[in-house]
DNA sequence: ACGTACATGTTACTAGCGGTAACCCGAGTC
DNA sequence: GACTCGGGTTACCGCTAGTAACATGTACGT
């Protein structure tokens, strides 16, 4: 029947398709996050229309490309936060899985943080929300999940869970993207000011004795 | 002499320079961050050229509009944090502030977070930083600021003023703009999660009895 | 052997973008 | 009247995302 025939077309459309998702890759990691699809086509060696044919339009091959490092990112995050340690040392470990992660390849994190460029969607006005960056969603509802699972927070949990892990992850996106910009600290500093924030420093700290305008 | 004409002059400059910056913002308000120089010029009566003239390129018009809202935004945020009020109170203040502002105006606060698109700056490759939202950016050296200010740290303390503030902008930003898309509670609820939050309930929160995998 | 269906690939194009060069015109000045 | 000069326009460039139409190879049924 077709049903071999369509398999082996389907594995030589697969490899292609992953082909040409490396071949994006090199040239995002190349030219930032506004690589054009011309070039991507020139780099795999083919021209525009096979782009489009195996991806729709320009967000739908960002998104697959998006989607692979976001899959390995997490992976790595989740084996941080699933560790067996203390609190305190998973949320270091967290922490400093991805800070090392944005470190490492900062064209790669550029990428992800951006992927939502010339897409003139079809509305014209109100839907105002998803256009956040969808690594920043995945990564504050896997923290969610794991703090409602985790930790006891009486009534109201669940939604705690989720205030708290979107504002978790911004404010590690926050602090990671501007150390990134000016270094003003090793890793290991920044990892310890953030946890020493999550752990109340901030309301435990005194008042500055004879501060500004006594 | 010229003196008395130049700033004639200037001043004619500058009230075009404001009624450009008006159209635009209508325009932008209208069509989201991506609205084209040419809608601006058609909106404001005039063509390209003259908008290139005020303002050298996109971004510099960006620039500029963004530096207005930025600026109404970090003046009542300034207000908010300096009221005479205990810490936790002032706490609340500034996120209910923020939050408010995003909530009545979430095409500005969407133009605001997004301002960075299709530069096609002349470096090629090595930068990374600065690709940030300059508004960010802001309220979190303008937060550190009050906080080193305001609290005593001990040693090390600018430097750990400087990560709380944009870590403590960036969660904020993050739980608003997912806050802002679902919805899932009242905007005082997600104020008082965050305070919460940077108050170390999630370091005094006791594990889940039978947890899983102990 | 022949036609046919189909995936794979190409060339050549459109529409619209940011940005610019060249020209145009009215008002003030010597 | 000639002359500059600020504000404005038309017409263009090079680039982008995206598409239509055409070419080619290759497996299949009869």
């Amino acid at each position: 029947m077709d049903t071999t025939q369509r398999t082996d077309q389907q594995r030589s459309a697969d490899r292609r398709r992953r082909e040409l998702l490396e071949a994006a890759d090199r040239v995002v990691l190349r030219d930032g996050p506004q690589a054009s699809m011309n070039a991507i086509a020139a780099e795999a060696g083919i021209t525009k229309p096979i782009l489009y044919r195996h991806f729709g339009d320009k967000s739908g091959l960002y998104a697959a490309l998006a989607q692979r490092h976001t899959d390995a990112l997490l992976a790595s995050l989740r084996a941080a936060l699933d560790a067996p340690a203390d609190r305190r040392e998973r949320v270091e470990a967290t922490l400093d899985t991805y800070l090392a992660a944005i470190e490492a390849r900062p064209q790669v994190y550029r990428f992800l943080m951006h992927p939502a460029e010339g897409t003139q969607s079809s509305d014209q006005g109100f839907d105002v929300g998803q256009h956040s960056v969808p690594l920043l969603r995945r990564m504050g509802e896997e923290l969610a999940q794991v703090i409602e699972e985790r930790l006891d927070l009486g009534p109201g949990s669940q939604q705690l869970a989720r205030v708290w892990g979107h504002g978790i992850v911004g404010m590690m996106h926050a602090a990671g993207d501007w150390w990134l910009g000016e270094r003003p600290c090793s890793r290991a500093e920044l990892v310890r000011s953030l946890a020493d924030l999550l752990w109340g420093r901030l309301a435990a700290a005194g008042d500055r004795v004879g501060g500004p305008g006594f």
